[in-house]
DNA sequence: TCCTGGTTACAAAATAGTGCGTAATTTACA
DNA sequence: TGTAAATTACGCACTATTTTGTAACCAGGA
């Protein structure tokens, strides 16, 4: 089942999301334009390879945008699309979410649970 | 390099967040109370073992919450706790947000690309 | 023996990292 | 003047690591 194509926005998203870097090159693309060089500059523990995938993910997801100048050495600029800056405050709201998050799963039980037992 | 403690709330949600399951499981939790075993029939290429693990994250993060009753057979209910609720808007705005964003990446430049050359 | 909600051990599959190659031009240096 | 070396953004093949699936096992009462 590699590619199930889910016809469901949520799960397409959470698809291009997923994972450690796309929302960290988010926020290094949020406010500068940067360089191949640049971004792998900025978190060592990316590989190049990665960075290569997930740019060209953003990039098809219409979340960046990869502008290639011609001559040698190459030289290529990655920013953000006027959608890609529409989702920043998305992932900013689910941070704050997390940090606000209330921890009522250890709160004192709301739903008469008489017969609670502790987990196996 | 295994588990990075990230400080970044952004980067936990997303820990969190990522996959396929934990987003469909809130929404098969969203309105109802459900069992294990409700959760297996509701989408049946959920293996077992990883409805079992994606549960246990989610609770682990207050996200869901788990309700065991004695006796046997076994019974556990899950729902979303009051923070799984609130989460729900976020991941729906997200879904917007991917429904609605603009093809902008494929329009006519607004950034001077006089020399753009089309991508290797 | 079956039921439910897990857990564990092992196998298979997907995902990520490493290192080499490449292109066209400039600079380095003898 | 000729040539070797560096530069940048990757692609590719191979390997290492992680994630996921499969199947078997457990508990204790009906």
């Amino acid at each position: 089942m590699k590619d199930v194509v889910s016809n469901c926005p949520i799960e397409e998203v959470m698809r291009v999301l997923s994972g450690r870097w796309p929302t960290l090159l988010l926020y290094y693309l949020k406010d500068d334009t940067k360089r191949f060089s640049d971004l792998r500059r900025d978190n060592p523990t990316l590989s190049h390879r990665m960075l290569a995938l997930e740019l060209r993910k953003l990039e098809v997801a219409g979340i960046i945008r990869r502008t290639a100048y011609p001559g040698y050495p190459l030289r290529v600029d990655y920013d953000l699309t006027a959608s890609g800056l529409r989702l920043v405050p998305l992932i900013d709201a689910l941070g704050d979410w997390w940090e606000n998050r209330t921890g009522d799963h250890a709160d004192p039980a709301e739903k008469t649970p008489e017969q609670l037992v502790s987990a196996a």
